[in-house]
DNA sequence: CGCTTCCTTGATTTATGTCAACGTGCGTGG
DNA sequence: CCACGCACGTTGACATAAATCAAGGAAGCG
């Protein structure tokens, strides 16, 4: 089972019918390694993909040349969802790890809405988690300090990937360099080694070649206000269901 | 005609029957006076509303109690969208001028989706647009310095105004007061006052109590690497509107 | 083996925050 | 009408988190 499906269980919201045509959207499957760009800045975009394994990052490139990470894209994730609805790519997309991708023509969306509007719905859905990533993002930026963001967002990555149906000791570790930490949380990767020592040495995580690894998410989530008690149940509400169903 | 209707006039994608659909959609229309708050956060969303005229800021709480700005929203800019698809707001929602707003139940969304393809495409646009402004905030609190912020900022919000069917003239003075700039660019109001006397001092904007005027645009967005030349044609690509006409 | 990428640590600089004081306009209530 | 409080903007002196510059170590890889 793939990730989208895994999340899309726990959404409760596909039936059998959007079920097939999400087995038929996912039909054409490729493989690429880790530094693949999807997609560069301001391109065209001409296929939509679903992230079926690995993960990768929406980035803008600044005028000094360094990046800007944007989001986490995690398995279940759409890249380029927007395709059919924008003329260009707004954001490069560059595979973190080797990675399993779904791929269709953007426009084939539009015939999903028409197809099923449950399965419409669900991607609506996938879109709305997407903004609520960047809010996220935003609030990292905005309101926390270094060391903070960084336990902010490794939670956040890690319970994302959970949802994405990781078991949670894959889920501990997760596959980022100090240097894509600091691209994304606009922290130089002097100041990232800096803090991950310190919160080594705390034992609140442990930095490796291979990764980040969270070793006590409760003490990272108290020191910058992550919520963990609420859980993350990936669900439609009622309401929502009943009304797909036509009323 | 609203600024709704404006922006997808513009969009080139409702017909007539979608355009029956919006207006009986828009039909409950209600006045607030600034500083009225339509969600705060973490409350349950009831209704969906769409901005007709007037300001509002998406925004979250920090842990010392200041707000971080998420984003602007501006006439035509939903609120609520995903009222349906999510338990909770993830973000409280204030009005920074008196507005006027059609609400409805934010079950109703998924009607629209039932009802006319081609408008359901249309709010998912915009929900699409919402995500480029996210993204555009996330490049300003991560890749440029106090000041270029500033500016980045006012043209977005600027050219977005404009956007939303508010004249060249209208839209040079935008209804913000530097504690506000302050709030979405995650600066302390004192140097957010440093910064635009700098520029206030350079002929580049001004400064009063009713807002803030963009006297010399270009040189804003020279400063910034906002880019002002490329025209922001709102409107859908052909293939998705042929698609949507049903292949 | 040399090359590259990643991480680490120290010394110094800088952009921005903090604290404090003051001016101005505006609405409210006496 | 004035007096008062209040929100907003301004400016200065000082403090600090994080950037920058610099050097070096460890691991992977052709």
């Amino acid at each position: 089972m793939t990730a989208l499906h895994h999340r899309l269980e726990n959404l409760r919201i596909l039936d059998r019918d959007a079920g097939d045509v999400l087995t038929r959207l996912l039909a054409r499957v490729v493989e690429r390694p880790a530094g693949t760009l999807l997609y560069t800045e301001g391109c065209p975009v001409e296929s939509t993909r679903i992230l079926l394994q690995g993960w990768a990052i929406r980035y803008r490139t600044t005028a000094d040349g360094e990046r800007q990470v944007l989001n986490f894209l995690l398995p279940g994730d759409s890249i380029g969802l927007y395709g059919a609805l924008f003329e260009r790519s707004s954001a490069g997309v560059e595979l973190v790890t080797d990675a399993r991708l779904a791929e269709f023509p953007c426009t084939r969306l539009m015939d999903v809405f028409r197809e099923s509007a449950r399965l419409g719905a669900a991607l609506c859905w996938i879109g709305g988690m997407d903004e609520r990533f960047l809010e996220q993002q935003i609030f990292r930026l905005g309101a926390l300090n270094a060391t903070e963001r960084i336990a902010h967002l490794v939670l956040e990555l890690q319970r994302r990937w959970m949802n994405a149906g990781a078991s949670a000791a894959e889920a501990t570790t997760l596959p980022l360099s100090q240097r894509l930490i600091g691209e994304a949380l606009s922290i130089t990767h002097v100041h990232v080694s800096r803090c991950c020592r310190r919160l080594s040495r705390r034992g609140l995580l442990e930095t490796a070649s291979d990764g980040i690894t969270l070793l006590d998410p409760s003490a990272l989530a108290s020191m910058c206000g992550f919520d963990l008690k609420t859980p993350t149940i990936e669900r439609l509400p009622k309401k929502a269901v009943s009304r797909l169903l036509g009323d």
